[in-house]
RNA sequence: CGGGGAGUGGCGCAGUCCGGUAGCGCGCUUGCUUUGGGAGCAAGAUGUCGCAGGUUCGAAUCCUGUCUCCCCGACCA
């Protein structure tokens, strides 16, 4: 194994965190910006979130939902309407106060004190409040509901402490938003977007998810239920890659979203919101990525598969173009996991033994390398990313005849997908210590597990108030949380391994991220 | 926001203690060689040493402030 020369000089083993920071400098996906937790996401990385951006777009409106658009800037007396909102996000906004700059004398600017806003604007950390005016306007008759938004935004969080795609001053999200006539309907839109949060993280981006409710104390500022997906890292750490909020009539109440019922009366909406980010990305690096780079699932990756022509600088080289030309029109005519194949015939100047690592660390799905001697023999050299390795330490290039890759690649594609997602789960499940029945075994699980413990499954009472600080302080302890009760889960049978009492229903406790 | 570490060509670093005007590796450019695998040789280019003040004849180096990043903690839909 040591022999191997690998694309990344950190391990995954030695140090994740660092690993994780050189895999998205290697695969080019972003970089720091000079501004204080703030990133500037590069072609390779965007055009990952645009692939995710598509895939999840067309479920939501599948889910009958129509895009819109709502203003960055909110008027901070609309945003203070709902109590615990705004106790749950003050602490991190960021705030509009004038409108014009000047020169302050001494070759700088400032802001113009005559230029003082009225009232200031805040940015956007989410648009509940104001997507929740618009409601008012727009719902009038129970004929309107449910109503059923969604809006493509950038959002805006002061975070203390930051990492690339994970948390970000600045982030790239959907967030959708929905009124519906009872707490019954909204309740179940809540948990119909929950699964299709579900299958766009285990489908799309190959990343098993434990979907689940989120306890009292880790809800939403303002919701009345939070559920989310939970997904496993490399590292055994859990991450929260999309939450679903049942938020009851509380934002109703703020902004005044009434209906008139069937029988002429005033009601109440009952309101949902539902939300996943660039931390997205964050997730797929760090299930797929290896010690090698990025491995992106064939249904994200901008480029499935990349054509990388020997080129020789000689009379050669058009013969060899041509060939390699005829590859990527023959795939790129051919459909994988239901959309056309993305082939990319990267033929830019330099060697190609040299430009397949560039490819490796990017983590495309299928590098084809083609030389002279492959096309004198009619076949091409072929790398799949998930598989890069062979027994010699060297990387395992099979080699298919051009027709036979023509034909294959598509199967293969989805065959990689599917490898990715088996893996990440597999791995996962290999983590999740099941049946721990008392608090010490708990502490002696996360003790004993290593560097990277994974989560386990323990039954509770589901406490509440000042039992369930005691709890959370407890596991705080161990620098753990309560991720979230599972759903689907099988039946409980014993006792709280907090409280004694009997247990009520399963969690997953884990550290997080 | 508290504690710690760090900012020197695109990247990784040395030089900072003991001030004298910048160096190494990789990468990049050009040329030659090489040509089935992350090429070799040679010659080059690239730095207001994060930024702003200060001390000094002279500052990457000393002092003050500030910005940004990393780690730990607190905080965190």
């Amino acid at each position: 194994m040591s022999k191997i020369r690998h694309a990344l000089n950190t391990r995954r083993a030695d140090d994740f965190a660092q690993w994780y920071q050189e895999v998205i400098a290697a695969a080019d996906m972003a970089e720091e910006s000079g501004v204080r937790g703030c990133m500037v996401i590069k072609p390779w990385g965007y055009g990952i979130w645009e692939r995710i951006q598509r895939l999840l777009d067309d479920r939501i409106k599948a889910t009958g939902h129509d895009n819109c658009y709502f203003p960055i800037f909110i008027p901070l007396s609309n945003f203070e309407r709902e109590a615990e909102h705004v106790e749950g996000f003050a602490k991190e906004m960021a705030v509009v106060t004038h409108h014009r700059l000047v020169a302050d004398g001494k070759g700088g600017l400032v802001p113009d004190p005559e230029a003082r806003l009225e009232e200031p604007l805040v940015v956007r950390p989410t648009s509940e409040t104001i997507i929740g005016d618009a409601m008012a306007r727009w719902v009038q008759s129970w004929r309107d509901l449910p109503l059923k938004l969604n809006q493509w935004a950038n959002v805006v969080r002061w975070e203390m402490r930051t990492r690339m795609f994970l948390r970000t001053s600045e982030f790239l999200w959907q967030e959708g938003h929905t009124a519906h006539e009872n707490a019954e309907d909204a309740k179940a839109h809540t948990l119909r977007m929950l699964e299709v949060y579900r299958a766009h993280a285990e489908d799309d981006l190959a990343m098993p998810v434990v979907a689940g409710e989120k306890p009292e104390h880790e809800r939403f500022p303002g919701a009345v239920e939070t559920w989310s997906i939970e997904a496993m890292m490399q590292d055994g750490k859990a991450l929260q890659a999309g939450t679903s909020h049942y938020l009851g009539t509380n934002f109703a109440q703020a902004a005044g979203i009434r209906y008139q019922d069937r029988e002429g009366g005033q009601e109440l909406c009952h309101t949902t919101s539902w939300g996943v980010s660039t931390r997205l990305v964050g997730g797929m690096i760090m299930t797929h990525g290896d010690d090698d780079g990025l491995r992106v699932p064939p249904r994200l990756a901008p480029w499935q598969v990349v054509i990388l022509p020997m080129l020789r600088d000689n009379e050669g080289d058009a013969a060899l173009l041509d060939y390699c030309e005829a590859l990527r029109s023959a795939l790129g005519a051919r459909a994988a996991l239901g959309e056309p194949v993305r082939v990319l015939l990267d033929d830019k100047p330099g060697k190609a033994a040299a430009k397949r690592w560039d490819w490796v660390r990017k983590g495309a799905p299928i590098i084809v390398e083609v030389g002279g001697r492959d096309m004198e023999g009619g076949v091409v050299s072929l790398l799949r990313r998930d598989r890069l390795w062979g027994e010699n330490g060297k990387p395992a290039f099979a080699a298919p005849s051009h027709e036979e890759a023509g034909e294959t690649i598509p199967a293969m594609l989805e065959d990689i997908q599917q490898a990715l997602f088996d893996e990440a789960r597999e791995r996962r499940e290999a983590n999740i210590r099941r049946g721990v029945a008392t608090l010490e075994d708990m502490e002696a699980f996360f003790a004993g597990a290593g560097r990277y413990p994974g989560w386990v499954e323990v039954q509770w009472a589901r406490p509440t108030g000042a039992e369930l600080d005691g709890v959370v302080e407890r596991l705080k302890a161990l620098k753990l949380t309560v991720r979230n009760v599972p759903m689907d889960g099988p039946p409980v049978d014993g006792a709280c391994i907090f409280t004694g009492r009997p247990a009520v229903e399963r969690v997953l406790v884990g550290k997080a991220y």
